[in-house]
Order: structure tokens, then sequence, then C-alpha cells
RNA sequence: GCGAAAGUGGCGAAACUGGUAGACGCGCAAGCCUUAGGAGCUUGUGGGGCAACCCGUGAGAGUUCGAGUCUCUCCUUUCGCACCA
């Protein structure tokens, strides 16, 4: 056995044994429970960020310890392939997306497996592999069957000066990014996933995942956003019915119907056919709408916009009063929310309010608190009130208590045919149609005699040319002929391709079931999917909480409502890892850019007292700002490139530093020091191996058998209780608990303990062999390669990554003398040895004996004493 | 604004069920060793005090024999959502 851990030497050799027998491919037949541990695959944006390799080493750890388990285990990878980046990339250099792609991938995997992941990648997939993406065509074909995939009109950024279709993060400011252009809303058609008729689904369905993050399942729940009230229309007090060529109403959707009889103005978004019929016949108005129309699409940037807004000229009247109530266009209706028009209620509505106060619109007070403290009656108009309470100037209503108008006003709404209770959701459907190149065809012909045509199954995939470089104007499919010049497959007619693809959310969306069976050419899924999933343990970033959870979950069920899938949540348990951090420095020269500096390149000295910071670029001297912690990023410099760490130190080190240094769900900070403490515990734990082995060396390995150390007693039989009892702790830790930092740190001290432990007699050696063997066992999901040197250092035939994990044994657990705490009115005074079990009387006895207990004592008896078994006394005096 | 989570040594953190606060590691200090290394080993390391002891988990109150843990009020930070009618 060499002396010297020699990470490069041990990594390779380990990996080349884990290639050779092709220990990590998953066998559907295989014995054992099934077990699906799936990270969430990386975009291949050219190399992994530390981040990755902080999913990866959780999701591998996991994947491990079940194997050890005796679970049959499936840890896949593959790529999210498509995307904006690849389009960008290939602007700046001139590549086609499809080259850059690739070659990123390889180096990719690379890294992946120089990280030593115990993955089957005889499935891999990556989302551009046309055997990938014809499955999002095909089941696209059947949800347009369904009517689950629908085309209507949607709102997108234009630029209008590149004549392109901006995503929202290329939207700054409400500029293009490439051309500083104002962007421009418009509308265009698009195909949309009806994923709102499943809110209720998707919704009530959280409540069944236990094994997801409270958060999570929050954040989820808030999203689709259900709301209860009352829908109701407000007839048209003059033409504007004839004008719309409709039943003549203006229907709304209100939470707090009680407040009816308080609305004294009706509002609806600049989009509604009221305020468009309504500019039609108004230039200043037309204006406004135009105006409303402008500007990014992103509701953040909405929600800070002043409220604004113009009459219509148009009138309603109130349902159940008769009288009539101006109709406004206000810039804070959406159009995409309820009905795009809402009752104004100024008394008890912030929004309404703050409007009604701009445009000396009247404030109509009708609820007031119960207890009395907010009189309707008397509240001047400079207030509002928004909670639930009693009605005032209501009618018939009067006196009753919100929650009872509610109800009332909806039944009073109903008999008039004027209105009903309804289930109002935030969500919305979502709309897939990317005017992009990068991404999956959505697989529709258009022909000008026979419409919107499917692409029949037998045509799929619609492969998507690869050789195009997009030039940032435009969609490079809709300038190429050979793409979309086709034949309408109903009429044979010439017939123009849809040159949109898909939302790349889409690609990610269902290949966690394709991982069950990548290899089949012949289906979407088959019934290895039902074999592996649910995924066992799904482990990703929380930046991911909400879109791709969701739209995975619905598109699994969509499969499970075709009877694809015999499960409709994709996602038994979901781990969600927290950001690896790092410090932040920069430096504003007098002229130009912040100038962002490696964490690598500077010294930082924190005052203990003062907190002040002191940080100093190396290389000049000279003072830096300290920004403080942020994510690694690119943009701010302060990554850390996960090659150098493997390089220096070896994989194993960068995993166990990711894994001791917080636990998953934290943020992680980065801590060149604490590399370097991960190093030094590996070369430790080699040394104690090293030095155990040669000393032993020639001669017979003593037998480690329960029923061989049964003997033992005094250090022996001390060292082998701490090696069992980490044994069930890392057990406990990493199976249940999910936290990795803890049972590092059980090792270390089972290691420690090795330390103290000497002697070379057989027993002796036994116990230490024993008790390495657990240490190194219990490693091995944390650090594979070392672990798995060091098994067979210590005399192993079988191969780590074949063996089980081992039971602590209970005999070794045992002690003959506990430590009891002695507490006097519950501050720590003594502590007293005694037999495990021994009875309360004995240990109330032995702690009023002590010493430091006489001394409180002072000769009286104690008030009370309580014993709790095998941990305290606590005498009160 | 709404919602959620979190505040513990010089630092990362531990304390899972109300029961010894600070395990483990980093850093630091002293000493030892040496093939002088990004090495290794030993010891110490929450604050105060010679000591007995006292004080200590963001602040303040409460429940309890006993509170980092439970309750209330407040402060701070982070994250998410954000004109959702």
């Amino acid at each position: 056995m060499d002396e010297r851990y020699d990470p490069a030497a041990v990594e390779r050799s380990a990996r080349e044994a884990w290639q050779a027998a092709n220990a990590f491919a998953a066998d559907e037949s295989a014995p054992g429970e099934k077990y699906y541990c799936l990270s969430m695959f990386p975009y291949p944006s050219g190399r992994l960020h530390m981040g990755h390799v902080r999913n990866y080493t959780i999701g591998d750890v996991l994947a491990r310890f079940m194997r050890m388990q005796g679970r049959n285990v499936l840890q896949p990878m593959g790529w999210d392939a498509f995307g904006l980046p690849a389009e960008n990339a290939a602007m700046a250099n001139g590549v086609p997306p499809a080259r850059w792609t690739r070659e990123n991938i390889a180096y990719m995997k690379g890294q992946l497996q120089s990280l030593g992941l115990a993955i089957d990648w005889r499935r891999e997939l990556a989302t551009c592999d046309p055997q990938y993406y014809r499955w999002n065509q095909w089941l696209f074909l059947r949800m347009l069957e369904k009517g689950i995939a629908y085309k209507k009109t949607g709102t997108v950024n234009w630029d209008p000066v590149d004549q392109t279709v901006l995503a929202n993060e290329q939207v700054i400011d409400g500029r293009g990014w490439r051309t500083g252009a104002l962007v421009e809303k418009r509308e265009i058609p698009m195909y949309y996933f009806g994923i709102t008729k499943y809110a209720d689904a998707l919704r009530a369905a959280l409540d069944d995942l236990p094994g997801w993050p409270e958060r999570v399942r929050t954040m989820q729940a808030n999203w689709i956003g259900r709301s209860e009230g009352v829908e109701l229309d407000f007839p048209f007090a003059d033409d504007t019915r004839t004008l719309l060529g409709n039943d003549g109403a203006l229907r709304v959707f209100t939470t707090r119907a009680d407040t009816l009889f308080g609305v004294t103005y009706v509002a609806v978004a600049a989009e509604h056919p009221v305020a468009l019929a309504a500019a039609r016949g108004d230039a200043q108005l037309a204006a406004f709408v135009d105006e409303c129309k402008r500007g990014s699409t992103m509701e953040a940037d909405v929600a800070t916009q002043e409220k604004r807004g113009m009459p219509t000229g148009r009138h309603v009247r109130h349902p159940l009063t008769g009288l009539q109530l101006p109709v406004w266009v206000a810039n804070y209706v959406l159009m995409g929310y309820g009905e795009g028009a809402v009752m104004a209620v100024p008394a008890h509505d912030e929004r309404d309010f703050e409007f009604a106060q701009k445009y000396s619109l009247p404030v109509r007070t009708v609820v007031g608190s119960a207890s009395g403290a907010y009189d309707a009656v008397t509240a001047p108009w400079q207030e509002i009130y928004e909670h639930p309470g009693v009605l005032v100037d209501s009618q018939q209503f009067t006196g009753l208590t919100s929650a009872a108008a509610v109800d009332a006003i909806a039944t009073a709404l109903a008999d008039q045919g004027l209105g009903k209770k309804r289930v109002q959701y935030r969500l919305r459907d979502w709309g897939i149609s990317r005017q992009r190149y990068w991404g999956c065809p959505i697989p529709i012909i258009h022909c000008a005699r026979c419409g919107d045509v499917p692409v029949p199954d037998k045509d799929l995939p619609v492969r998507l040319p690869e050789n195009l470089v997009p030039d940032g104007s435009g969609n490079p499919l809709a300038k190429t002929p050979s793409f979309y010049q086709c034949k309408c497959p109903t009429c044979g007619g010439d017939a123009r391709r849809e040159t949109d693809t898909m939302d790349t959310f889409v690609d990610s969306s269902w290949y966690f079931l394709r991982f069950a069976c990548a290899d089949n050419e012949g289906a979407m899924v088959d019934e290895r999917a039902n074999y592996w999933l649910q995924v066992d343990q799904y482990i990703g970033g929380i930046e991911h909480a909400i879109l791709h959870l969701l739209y995975a979950r619905f598109w699994t069920r969509v499969m499970h409502d075709m009877g694809m899938v015999k499960t409709p949540e994709p996602f038994a348990n979901l781990l969600t890892q927290g950001m690896v951090l790092n410090h932040i420095f920069h430096r504003t020269p007098a002229n130009g850019r912040r100038q962002y500096f490696n964490p690598a390149d500077v010294d930082l000295v924190i005052d203990p007292v003062t907190r002040a910071s002191q940080a100093t670029l190396r290389s000049d001297g000279s003072p830096v700002t300290y920004e403080g912690l942020g994510t690694m990023s690119k943009s701010r410099n302060n990554g850390v490139d996960p090659n150098l760490l493997t390089e220096k130190y070896g994989a194993d080190t960068a995993r166990l530093f990711m894994m001791f240094t917080a636990p998953p769900e934290q943020s992680l900070e980065w801590s060149d020091d604490g590399v370097l403490g991960a190093n030094r515990f590996l070369r430790r734990l080699w040394k104690a191996v090293y030095e155990h082995v040669v000393a032993g060396a020639g001669q017979a390995q003593e037998s480690t058998s329960a029923a061989a150390l049964s003997g033992i007693s005094g250090g022996d039989r001390e060292l082998r209780r701490i090696a069992h009892q980490t044994l069930a702790k890392v057990e406990d830790d990493i199976g249940r608990r999910r936290v990795f930092n803890t049972a590092v740190a059980a090792v270390m001290e089972l290691l420690n303990a090795v330390g103290r432990h000497t002697g070379q007699e057989p027993a002796a050696r036994a116990v230490r062999q024993e008790a390495l063997e657990i240490a190194v066992l219990c490693l091995s999901p944390i650090v594979p390669h070392v672990t798995h040197a060091l098994w067979q250092e210590l005399g192993q035939t079988q191969p780590l990554w074949r063996s089980l994990w081992r039971k602590a044994d209970p005999a070794a657990l045992v002690q003959d003398l506990i430590e009891v705490v002695v507490q006097v009115n519950g501050k720590l005074r003594g502590r007293i040895s005694v037999p495990p079990g021994a009875p309360d009387e004995e240990l109330r006895a032995a702690a009023l004996a002590e010493e430091s207990v006489r001394k409180y004592l002072e000769g009286q008896p104690p008030r009370k004493v309580i014993v709790v078994r095998g941990k305290l006394v606590n005498v009160v005096v």
C-alpha cells in the first residue's frame, strides 16, 4: 500500500473498475425494491459550475447509499439541450447552435464522469435529439386532439428594430437588449396548453406530496392561486351592447360581493373589448389604450406603475340598484385575470381608492367593523376599510356579516340571472410557442385551403435543421424555405410549415419518464416507466420550485389521463439544494464600468469587533470594495472552476467539502480553508488505514465477526461501541434525515477514536480493523474513489460498490455505566455514573448524595426531584 | 404590501422528542517533529474571574423543575410572490 494518498491515481483506478464492471447499469429485472434517484439535468452551457457539483453530489450520495441498502437504483443523466444561450453563442461565434451544444455536452460529460457519479450512462439523452423531441411533437398532437392544446392570440414582446420577438429576460428597462429600442406588445397567434383545466387537480394533489418541502408546496399553491368569488353582470346602460354585438352586459369577477352596494364605477383593462370599442370613436382614448399596450409584459413592472385611467364615456347599470355607473379604462386592471374588468369599490379596496382619489370618483362606504371600531356611517371619505365586517346602506342585506352577505347577494344575483358563485385561478394557460430557432418544431402545417393541419404521426419527427446560424433578426426557420415549404397533408397543395418552436420547459416536462425507456424507438414510454416511476428522490435548485415542477406535474397528469403512465404525480420526494456562495469584490473606476475581482485574488480581513471589512487586491496591494456574499456567477467574477478543484485535490475532496460544510438545503459558503480541511481529513483516513495495514503485514487477518469480538473489554470495547454507534448514526442521517454534514462529523469522531486506540494484540487489531472498515463503508457514498481503494487495502475481496451496508450490532452498543447529569434548579452541578437500567430511586439517591448537590441543600430536604431516566436528575431546592 | 424561512463562538455549523449549548471542522495560540510541506503530531480555544462561581443562542416578556427548542410582541436578514379584483 502506498503511504501517500494520491487522489489522481486512486480516482482513475476506481473509475476504471466501475466502468469495466458496468457497475451502475440499472436493470428492471434486478432484485431489490426499485429506487429512482434523479438530479435535475443540466443545460449544456459549456462547463459545470459549483451548483452542478453540489446538486449531483447530493444525488450520487443518495443513489450510492440506497444501492448499499439493497435497493435497485436508477440514476440517469441527460441534457436540457434546447434554448436561447445556444443561439446567443451562435451569433457571437458564427457556429450553429447544434454544434456548440454537442461540443458542450461532450466536455461536460467528461466533467461529470470525473466526479465519479454512479450514473447509468446507457440511458443518456439530449432533448435536441430527434428521437427525443419527436415525442414532444407526438404528445402535442394528442393534446390537440383532446383539446388540451389549442391556438389563440397571445401577447409577446416585440423589438421593432430587429423585427423579432423577445423573451422577458431580453427586455431591459422596457427596451430590447440588443437594439435598445422601445419594446412593444404584439398580439400573435400562439399554441397553448390548457393547464388551467388541471388547476384544481394540481392544487389539491399538493396535499398528497408529504415528501416535498412545505415552502415549495406553498409557492405552487400561491402560483395556482385559487380564489372563491362571484361573477356578475353589469348590464349596459347605453348602446355599447350593439357596438359589441354581444348579449349586452359587462361581466366582472369579485371576491367581495358583500361590497356590491359600494360600487361607484367599473374599470376595464386596456385590451378589454369595451375599451377597444369605445376607443374607436375617441382619439384620446385610443391613444391611451395604445400607450397601455406598450412596455414590458412583465407583471412585476406593471405592478410598480402609477395608476392611470380614462373614462370610456360608456355606462352600465348596477345589477341590484339599477343606478348608472361610469366605465373607465384603468391600467391596474389585468386582461389576463378574471374577466379583465372589475367592479370598483373605493371605500373597501386600496387600489380602487387610490384611483378614485386621483380622478375624483365618489366613495361609498357599505361595510363597517362588527365591533363598531370603524363606524361605516360616519367614516370619512379619506379612509378605506378592507376587512370584512357588517354591512350598512345595502338594502335588505344591511346588518349581515360580510360572509353571510356574500352568500345572500350571490343568491339574489343568481335569481335574476345576473351572477353566480365561481372559483377563479391565478394560473393561466401555458403558452408554448416561441419564435425561436433552437427548439422543438411545433408539428403543424398551415394550408390556405385546409387551415392548420397537424403533421401526421408517420411524418414525425419534424426535424429541426441543424446547420442554421441565427443573426438576431427574427427566426432563421422562417427564412429557410427548405424547412417551411411543404405540402398540405390533407389536400396535397402547397403549404407552409409552422416555424415556431416549443418552450424549452416542454422538453424538461417529461425527460424523467423517458430515462426509463430511452431506447424505445416505437413509443414515447413503455411499461418500464411504470416500474421506475415515481421518481423516489428528485434533487434540484429552488429556482425551479414553480414553473418546471408545475409543468412536469401537469404533463405527467396529462399522460396519466391518457393511460400512458400509472402515476399522476412524477416526484415522490423533492430536495431543493441551497446555492453555492462566494465573496464579491469590485472597483468602480472613475470613467468606466464596475470591475469585479475573483475572491482568489483578494485578501479579506474582517474585524471581529467592529465588523469592518478590509479587502485588498493582492496584485497591486490597493483596496477593493467588499460587497458581501452572493451566488457564484460569471457576471460577478466570483465563481470557482470545479476543474481546478478536482485537479488540485481530486473529486473526493470536492465532494466531501460540499457535503460537510452545510446541510443540503442550506446555502453553502465557499471556503478555500474548508476545502483544505476536507482534503486533510482524507489524508488522515488514508494514513490511519496505511498504519494499520502496514503494522499487520504478513499476519493472518483477525476475525471481525460479532462472535469473535464478544469478549473484548476496556478501550477495545469502547472503540467498538463508537464504531457501531457511528454506523447507526450515519444510516439515520443519510437515509432518514438527509443531512450529510453530521454523518461526516460522526465518521470524523470515529477516526479520532481510532487514533486514540492503541495495541497490536489480535483483539485490538480486530477491533481496529472493524472500526476502519465501518469508517470506509460509512464514507463510501460521499467519497467513493478513496474508499474504493481503502476497502481493498483492508483486505476485502468483494469490491465496495458491490457491498451492502452493515447493521449496527446491538451488543456492541451496550454500556456498563452511563453518565447522568445532575442539576440543581436546572443548572448543571455534577455528573454521576450509573448502570443503564438503574431505577429512578437509585438515580435520586445517587444525585442527593453528590457533594455538589448537598452544598445547595444545606441540610434541608429538596422541594422536588425530577428524574429523567438515563439522562438527568434535577433537584429543586 | 402579502407569504415563507432563518438569526447560536473569530468563521462554517451541531444540539432530531423541552433535558449537559457550541459536537465536527476551519481559524487562531503554544509546544514538538521533520525528507521545510498547501506537511505531520500534541495541547488549548464562547465571554468574565486567581478561584468558588457568574454570564451567555437577535431584543423583551411569558409558560415550565428545566427553553436555542413552546407562546406573545418587536428587530434584522434572506427568499418567494407582487395592482389577482
